[in-house]
RNA sequence: UCCCCAGUAGCUCAGUCGGCAGAGCAGGUGGCUGUUAACCACCGUGUCCGUGGUUCGAGUCCGCGCUGGGGAGCCA
């Protein structure tokens, strides 16, 4: 008999007869004469009911089983005597695959967010984690699926990288010389000993590669690992976390936000039309106003708002800020979280940023003192998306790169994408953990991660 | 990296003014029951994060360290 995953026998109209399932024992509950096994196979939040009743030959090893052990139960899919579920199976046959000792960590009770964490590798066997990393499953899917129905070409940009400054951060070398033993020239590392040749890093972003490919297939994005070797310790940031990143030919900073928010509408929809079950979770426990939330993004028309009348908002407010909102100095977050929790109560996207605070590669305006950058700000997480349109002007862009302290030649390869062909071209970065704690309300960017890596944290 | 808070049983937490270490859940035993985080009775459970100090006496007060959390910065 082939076997059943449990999300197919709950959402059945009408009994298949005899089923063989496999999964794990979540709770056991002793009747006189038989035992309710509730039994998940990870392929759907809910569990079945099986009856093991004491006239199974193995009756006295079925009431060993705990919670977290594993079975195999072949039996008939009837219509539950009780209340609380549908159907429920009684078992013919139950094979005990592997009985979970006492020490198992998870409980039949709500643990903390903090707790779980420790327990990396099996709390994806809890309700919530396992809601959350089938959400996080189908998000990705998701993606391509939004994409591919766009005619966008998906690109796999490179995890190491030589450009030893891709503009965002600090990264992670990579070598493979002996690090208690470095080759020197001159008093420094000598890198040409290294396995590249050349000083490597891991990527902080796949951007200028994507930006190549837009110029050569038209619209494109990547969906990949991404590094940054900040020590940041925050519920938002972490060192290893999946980054997506659009880059349209022939689009300007209007068709790249028209990109975005169409993008956070889409996938907020997607979630709710399509991991209804596991949403319920996450709006019944973890965010009351989730829905609210959710729905807001939906329907409405996301804020769009230059930097400058940012400011005079911020400043005209009554709001007591903790630092001053000062024309030419970057947004502090208790002043987006204004923005978009107090003020417009809904996505704002902020654009046109002063020059000196955005990196090299963001167009020049035609005031001189702006670029054309956007961030996409949430309630609740704060910036979900960064992009800008790319500045396509050779000499501009050198020029910006001179300003920046920036080696020209690194980047000839990049700068030549400007003297061949081109033309105006946008794109953004979406963190897609953000992304996944916007939808499910989770608070922290660890706990959507299967094994989160953070400053002195790697231990699975 | 900076600021703030916390660390007590397997888990969640209480512990008053510095004076014998506690509860619920989990686990064990028995009972009851088409049960639903089942229920009832009984039973066991400790490096009070570590370290140094103050004190007749420290879970409690002080210093240092470690770990975790919240916030800030960096950003996605």
């Amino acid at each position: 008999m082939e076997r059943t995953k449990i999300t197919a026998l709950i959402a059945a109209d009408r009994s298949p007869g005899s089923v063989l399932i496999k999964g794990w024992v979540r709770t056991r509950r002793d009747s006189k004469t038989f035992s309710f096994i509730e039994l998940n196979d990870g392929s759907c939040l809910k569990n079945i009911q099986v009856i093991a009743d004491d006239s199974l030959p193995d009756y006295e090893e079925v009431k060993k089983l705990s919670t977290g052990s594993a079975v195999v139960i072949k039996g008939k899919m009837v219509e539950s005597e009780g209340g609380g579920q549908k159907w429920e199976i009684r078992a013919d046959e139950v094979e005990i695959i592997s009985i979970a000792p006492d020490t198992y960590p998870l409980q039949k009770k709500r643990h903390t967010d903090e707790y779980l964490r420790t327990i990396a590798h099996l709390r994806p066997r809890s309700n919530k984690y396992g809601a959350a990393f089938r959400i996080r499953s189908e998000l990705s899917w998701a993606i391509h699926k939004f994409f591919k129905e766009k005619e966008f070409r998906y690109i796999h940009t490179p995890i190491i990288t030589g450009s030893d400054c891709e503009g965002a951060g600090e990264m992670f070398r990579v070598t493979s010389l002996p690090l208690d033993n470095l080759p020197r020239k001159e008093g420094k590392t000598d890198f040409s000993a290294d396995f590249f040749g050349k000083e490597a890093n891991l990527t902080v972003s796949g951007q200028l590669s994507a930006e190549m490919f837009a110029l050569s297939l038209g619209d494109v994005y990547t969906f990949g690992p991404t590094f940054r070797a900040e020590n940041s310790n925050t519920s938002r940031h972490a060192a290893e976390f999946w980054m997506l990143e659009p880059e349209m030919a022939f689009c300007d900073l209007t068709g790249n936000m028209d990109l975005g928010e169409e993008l956070i509408r889409y996938l907020t929809r997607y979630v709710l039309d399509n991991c209804t079950e596991d949403m319920e979770l996450f709006a019944r426990f973890v965010d009351k106003n989730l829905m609210a939330t959710l729905e807001n993004i939906v329907r409405g028309d996301f804020v769009r708002l230059p930097y400058t009348e940012a400011v005079e908002i911020l400043q005209k407010s009554k709001k007591k800020f903790e630092y001053p909102v000062t024309y030419g100095k970057d947004l502090q977050s208790e002043h987006e979280r204004y923005l978009t929790e107090d003020h417009f109560k809904k996505p704002v996207i902020l654009y046109n940023y002063p020059k000196e605070i955005k990196p090299f590669y963001m167009r020049v305006n035609e005031d001189g003192k702006t670029v054309a950058a956007m961030d996409v700000l949430v309630p609740g997480i704060g910036e979900i998306i960064g992009g800008s349109q790319r500045e396509e002007r050779l000499e501009i862009l050198e020029s910006r790169m001179e300003e920046g302290g920036l080696n020209k030649e690194e980047y000839w390869w990049y700068l030549d994408s400007r003297r061949y062909g081109s033309v105006p071209h946008s794109g953004f970065g979406m963190g897609f953990e953000r992304f996944i704690m916007l939808v499910t309300g989770i608070r922290n960017i660890r706990d959507v991660i299967p094994f989160p890596r953070t400053p002195n944290s790697i231990e699975f």
